[in-house]
RNA sequence: GCCGGGAUGGCGGAACUGGCAGACGCACCAGACUCAAAAUCUGGCGGUGGCAACACCGUGAGGGUUCGAGUCCCUCUCCCGGCACCA
């Protein structure tokens, strides 16, 4: 691991020869002193402040703030904020007033579980911990403006995360209710669905299982806004793998409610259904095991049948969470938790109550199964078994009807045994849909409605999309249902049986009754604890804080504070609202900086927060807007007034010789030793140009030394080259046709966040350059300001004591123009292809006509030779690229 | 199971709306400089055959469309990510 750090990095000047020493460390590049050079010197101007009232073309540049770890800044982040500050300070070049903010989201289990680890308090750690985080991200020359840093600790930023809150619950997007909620058990407190592995486990311990607990504990609303998070993702800018993680987590899913009555009493049931259409079909229905409707219309004598069969279900659950568990541990190695038996296998109990297709009129039987969740649509579905999996299977093993009501559409057949290869048997379309009619096999594909029409309705001979439209209006006519829309999300539950983290700021009277705190009493600060460990019975450490627990109501009447703190990806749902104004204490933004600056022009980030921090954020914008607390500026591709981020982009993750980094592996990256043997400029190049940044790449110790070299070459290049200098026009017309190509290309790049191509680009200028015979001004200043966003001290040395430029690049440098004419070449080399292979290659002036291609390609003695003395049956001509001769 | 993304030299990776595959960099080889090495500079570098000119093969596998396919269409394999008894 240390290896590469003996080793001298190439060209520092510093060679073992005693009498070349003296001479070349005067001249080489030294990245540490200048890199300490510009820091200290931008710092001492206040470079990277920008005047957030005066800016006159703001453009806000935000990454996703760290966690300031004990173990300091890792390559992930370094990663992922040089990617984003390439940009920023691309378009500062550009002429925009960027404002690059970054902060510290140290509240939190992962702040807190290290502490206990420790033996230490977590409010002794943190200050170390940002004061070596800042020390590092100043190393790597960000260009943050310092003077808006955050820090979710402290109280003055948490006052403003309770304020959040209260407008929350002000407006009825917060409440307090006590649901089946995700326990973990070594975090000692509940945590939200979205931070539950698809396995079962807590994603803060992977061999942990979650456990479903019934507690009193704090939702936002997040349902309320299932709708507008769904729907504007299809709108907005941001990274395609990034949307479709929402969308599948939002889940929307279009049909019908729809009621069936309940025969012989006066109850219904209403279900949900993407497929109204096959309600003809519906020969039975099923409940969720604990539908609160079982009880009430259940036969006497199945009560206990009943019982048994939730009793079964729950014990299934359990030994599904914990049989994995055992294998976990047992092989030493995290696995995913076995499947659930097999979907097939259903069980479930008839009820003893039957209900009313209200389409057929027919009475059917009510079971409760464990396929039906609670949790989703009404908790009851009507059960099609001849077009639904789940209902065919049910249907088969405990003998119910299958009436088919849809004809299998033959061309979807026909396609459904293409994609599913030869058949093993001689499964022809034919066989499929008689199978179906007759009820042995179960069609979810198109098909026209059969026997499905009563004296009211008829859907025969309607395909699917029809049908649904039909019978969809004909249930709303007769008041039996309408058209629905549910939603997989559910409500974020913010509670932590936690320490730290900002107090809920509710108080208790004494019936238990919960009131919001005045907002003139904010902060609620967190009292401080010796023991902050959860004590593992459910209720926070803040319950043996007994003082601090005591207050009053507004009217004087003794009350108690809510002891859970509120979760951590509360307090960074709406940092970037803080940014703007990190330091005022009357209130959390100011709304002229809001307008002004918001949202967020380009926000970039790891795609591992698509659903947690994204989506809340996405929702804390949405309420607080909604509430009327926040009006963001007018930007006319935002459809929505309460998005935040106009754009977002997933960087790629970084692995280490092809491995992923990990602690118990030993091989990850840290940068000091980086920025200590190479440069801060140098790591982020290579960073940068190690491969696409939105895919990620592999880092790799022998690779950064070639971004190592290029820099040294341009140094000495810059400060040691002995070109003429002339004017642009007497260059050789290539060189200048380079240069206006390279502009053009990494100004495409960098909007695209394709720095690895842009580098290589200039990489390719600067090697053109270097050989020519001489140089000019545009040509030097070019490769620079192109360049600069990568290495930002080494661009301002060259800029100031190479150029000579009397203000810094950052301030006076514009990023170079290109113009159009200038990036196509008088005369371009074309292929010259027989039979579509290339046999010869000629060159001729860039804008020779077809009839010219023509005739330079059947003059080729190539193509000569390939065509003999026959005469060319075609040939296709491709301007500026190649001529085809096909002989 | 469903939905995305991916597979290109020894390696990381390029390739606009189908148009010269392998840019740029790493590694490697040769030469220059040096007493020597390192660093630096110059040149070479997909495979096979050939002294060479050149020929053939080559973008995970197989098929197709096209004058022409890494790129478009179909099937399959493997890898990564999301969702998953969601009605």
């Amino acid at each position: 691991m240390a290896g590469f750090i003996n080793q001298r990095a190439p060209g520092t000047g510093l060679c073992n020869h005693p009498k070349a020493g003296v001479f070349m460390a005067e001249r080489a590049y030294d990245p540490a002193a200048v890199e300490k050079k510009w820091q200290q010197h931008w710092e001492k101007q206040g470079i990277n402040d920008v005047d957030l009232h005066a800016a006159k073309d703001p453009y806000y540049v935000l990454m996703m703030f760290p966690y300031p770890s004990a173990e300091g800044l890792h390559v992930g982040n370094v990663y992922a904020f040089t990617g984003a500050d390439v940009h920023g300070r691309h378009h500062r070049l550009r002429g925009r007033d960027v404002f690059e903010p970054i902060g510290f989201d140290a509240f939190g289990i992962h702040s807190e579980n290290f502490a206990m680890k420790v033996n230490r308090h977590p409010k002794e750690l943190v200050p170390a911990n940002v004061a070596n985080f800042t020390r590092q991200l100043k190393m790597m020359g960000f260009m943050f403006d310092w003077r808006h840093s955050v820090d979710t600790t402290s109280p003055d930023y948490y006052k403003w995360t309770q304020w959040v809150f209260l407008q929350l619950y002000k407006a009825g997007f917060a409440y307090r209710d006590v649901k089946e909620v995700n326990f973990c058990p070594e975090c000692g407190t509940v945590i939200a669905d979205e931070q539950v592995l698809p396995e079962g486990t807590c994603e803060r311990h992977p061999e942990t299982l979650v456990q479903r607990r019934k507690m009193p504990c704090w939702f936002f609303r997040t349902t309320a806004f299932a709708d507008r998070l769904e729907r504007n993702l299809h709108w907005l800018d941001w990274s395609e793998k990034t949307k479709l993680a929402q969308l599948n987590w939002i889940g929307r899913s279009i049909g019908a409610e729809i009621r069936f009555a309940v025969a012989g009493k006066d109850e219904q049931i209403p279900v949900f259904t993407t497929r109204p259409d096959t309600l003809f079909g519906a020969t039975y229905m099923v409940l969720a095991p604990d539908h609160p409707l079982v009880d009430r219309i259940a036969a006497p004598e199945k009560k206990e049948e009943i019982t048994r069969y939730r009793e079964e279900v729950e014990r299934r659950r359990e030994a599904e969470r914990q049989g994995p568990a055992e294998d976990v541990i047992s092989k030493g190695a995290r696995e995913p938790a076995a499947e659930r038996p097999p979907a097939d296998e259903k069980t479930g109990v008839e009820i003893g109550a039957r209900a009313v297709n209200p389409a057929t009129g027919e009475e059917i039987p009510i079971f409760i199964s464990d396929y039906v969740l609670m949790e989703y649509g009404t908790g009851a579905i009507m059960a099609v078994p001849a077009h639904d999996d789940r209902d065919f299977a049910f249907a088969k093993r405990f003998g119910l009807t299958i009436r088919p009501v849809f004809n299998p559409d033959v061309k979807a057949v026909e396609e459904l045994q293409l994609t599913q290869g030869p058949q093993k048997d001689d499964m022809t379309p034919q066989r499929i849909r008689q199978s179906v009619l007759e009820g042995d096999l179960c069609w979810t594909g198109p098909g026209t409605a059969i026997n499905s029409a009563n004296e009211e309705v008829s859907l025969n001979d309607l395909p699917v999309e029809e049908a649904k439209e039909r019978i969809t209006r004909w249930l709303t006519g007769k008041k039996l249902g309408k058209a629905e829309t549910t939603f997989r999300l559910r409500d974020w539950g913010i509670s932590r049986q936690r320490y730290w983290g900002p107090p809920v700021p509710i108080v208790y009277d004494e019936d238990g009754n919960p009131h919001p705190v005045p907002e003139d009493q904010l902060p609620i600060t967190l009292p401080d604890l010796e023991d902050f460990r959860p004590k593992g019975d459910g209720r926070g450490p803040l319950a043996s804080a007994t003082e601090w627990l005591k207050t009053t109501l507004p009217d004087g009447q003794p009350a108690t504070r809510e002891t859970d703190v509120m979760d951590n990806f509360l307090d960074s749902a709406w940092y970037y609202l803080r940014y703007v104004s990190a330091n005022d204490p009357e209130r959390p933004y100011d709304p002229e900086l809001i307008r002004k600056w918001l949202p967020v022009d380009m926000y970039i980030g790891g795609n591992e927060h698509a659903v947690l921090h994204l989506l809340y954020t996405r929702f804390i914008c949405l309420a607080l807007t909604e509430a009327g607390v926040l009006e963001m500026g007018e930007r006319p591709e935002m459809k929505d007034r309460g998005e935040p981020f106009r754009k977002f982009r997933a960087h790629g993750l970084i692995v280490k010789d092809g491995a992923k980094m990990s602690k118990s592996k030993g091989n990850v990256v840290i940068p000091d030793e980086y920025v200590d043997a190479y440069g801060a400029d140098t790591l982020r190049l290579y960073l940068m140009f190690l491969g696409p940044y939105l895919q990620g790449g592999d880092f790799r110790d022998k690779d950064i030394q070639g971004a190592r070299r290029f820099v040294n070459r341009l140094h000495a290049w810059f400060f040691e080259g002995n070109q003429p200098v002339v004017p642009d026009e007497e260059l050789p017309r290539p060189l200048r046709v380079k240069t206006h190509q390279t502009i053009r290309k990494v100004r495409n790049d960098m909007d695209n966040l394709a720095y690895n191509t842009a580098i290589a680009a200039i990489m390719e200028l600067f090697n053109e350059a270097r050989a020519a015979e001489a140089t000019s001004d545009f040509v030097r200043e070019s490769l620079i300001l192109c360049l600069a966003p990568f290495v930002p001290y080494f661009a301002e040395e060259v800029w100031r004591e190479a150029l000579g430029k009397p203000e810094s690049i950052w301030t006076s440098g514009r990023f170079p123009e290109y113009r159009e004419e200038m990036t196509v070449e008088d005369e371009i080399e074309i292929a010259i292809q027989f039979n579509g292979k290339v046999r010869d290659r000629v060159t001729v002036p860039k804008d020779a006509s077809r009839e010219d291609l023509e005739q330079v390609a059947l003059g080729s003695e190539k193509i000569r030779k390939n065509l003999g003395d026959r005469d060319p049956r075609k040939i296709i001509v491709v301007p500026g690229r190649l001529v085809n001769v096909i002989g």
